[in-house]
DNA sequence: TACTACGTGTGATTTATCTCACAATAATTC
DNA sequence: GAATTATTGTGAGATAAATCACACGTAGTA
């Protein structure tokens, strides 16, 4: 088939990579329910903000269930998304525990529950277990890294590349396997896709067409399904060897 | 004068921002004089790599003097240069404390010295000590946010823009007040320019020199001085209001 | 049904950026 | 200081991507 037996292997029927990637498996046992008593389970609508760009940074938001986007507008009122979360992802943006600012906002995409944290409530666990403040330091850095690696994609193959890349990233992030290939579970318009990428939506609706004509991906109810990941990958140089680590190849 | 008074009160004569906002400025005394305890001082020579794309990250290194800049290349011999580091800084590429692998390499521009440190000795430090670890994480997350605003600078406002927005942070990392504006104290080809917004060097020489005829930037003695601050702010919408904290505007 | 709102698809045109080619200046080396 | 090598500057043309303009679909709903 369209997807080779490794690319399979990557991934289950029923859950994507975040969930084996998530915060979560940073953290020990004991660690994950230390987390757990600071959170605060609270409901957000599709639409609603969980934070605005400006805003203090007092909270932290551990996604359980829904999506969030992280975005940036500008004045213009461009917006650029930065990043998409899922369940197991937390969402946190602070130089530190001194009182910052939130330096884009969180908006949801799909209903979501967030566990809400209390910055002051985890600088507290951090200070007092020191193995817990070791794991988060790792996943923070893991976050940076996935940063610049997206970036770096986005930049540096023209916009052929950088949705290239994004998809990719969408098949770890959110693909499922069927039986055409891995369709991703989300459903985005070509002007979110555009944001991502930096880009407009006639633009990326060009490179979709070309992309289905290729054979490259399909789409089905309005849903992405990516036939051919090898031809993706060319396009924005992914590295056959040494392969990128995989837990960075995400939203 | 063309730098208005914020603008030279931001800076003093001798040092640049980057010394200010150095890691050691994160942290209290005591566990300052912890990390210089498990340093190890080392010469590198300018074009010497601290490590290569690829090397298991085992070490971090603290920049004493020199210059060190942050390097992707892609297969076909393209660099993009990710960050440009010097005195005070802290080169840490990790995903946490486990193996892991560097995602670029680090390449000496200008002699340096290095406090080099085994990422053993400081996870035990940070262990030990939850309010080192604490503003350890402070760090990171500051690290992350410049990264996060570079990026997003280098894609939104297309490639004068790119530009604009580096001058502007070098002017912070690198700047020094002179009679006719902010000096730009290193030495950078247009090719290294171009690496860093992720441009080719004939382009960046058109925007130099349009920057040039315009009285924004002047070239003396093969480095640029910027006179107009504030057209270089135009050019990547750089908010006057709420001003992004300085400490994040920075190479 | 038919209306409305939102998203998609596509041509034509303009603008931004890269590519290639080569001349003109520094900067280094012997 | 002549020769060599790196860097800058610039034109002309090719490509990539944005912009503008509008037709077409589709889903929800009055």
């Amino acid at each position: 088939m369209a997807v080779n037996q490794m690319e399979l292997a990557a991934m289950t029927k029923s859950s994507s990579l975040t969930e084996k990637y998530g915060i979560c498996k940073f953290i020990s046992e004991d660690n994950n329910r230390r987390l757990n008593s600071i959170m605060y389970p609270k409901k957000f609508a599709a639409d609603s903000y969980l934070f605005w760009d400006g805003d203090e940074t007092e909270y932290l938001y551990y996604v359980l269930t829904g999506r969030v986007k992280l975005v940036k507008s500008t004045e213009e009122g461009k917006d650029m998304v930065m990043s998409i979360l899922q369940k197991g992802d937390l969402i946190m943006e602070m130089d530190g525990f001194q009182v910052s600012l939130h330096n884009f906002s969180a908006v949801v995409i799909e209903d979501a529950e967030i566990g809400v944290i209390q910055k002051k409530d985890l600088e507290l666990l951090l200070q007092r277990h020191g193995d817990f403040a070791l794991e988060f330091m790792s996943w923070m850095g893991l976050m940076h890294r996935i940063t610049q690696s997206k970036f770096r994609d986005l930049l540096m193959y023209g916009k052929p590349g950088a949705l290239s890349s994004t998809l990719i990233r969408m098949c770890n992030s959110f693909g499922v396997a069927c039986e055409a290939g891995i369709r991703l579970n989300i459903k985005l318009t070509n002007t979110e896709l555009a944001e991502i990428i930096g880009a407009t939506r006639e633009s990326v609706n060009r490179m979709l067409s070309e992309l289905k004509a290729e054979g490259t991906i399909t789409v089905k109810n309005g849903q992405i399904i990516v036939q051919r990941l090898s031809n993706l990958k060319e396009k924005c140089n992914c590295p056959t060897f040494p392969v990128c680590p995989l837990e960075i190849c995400r939203m």
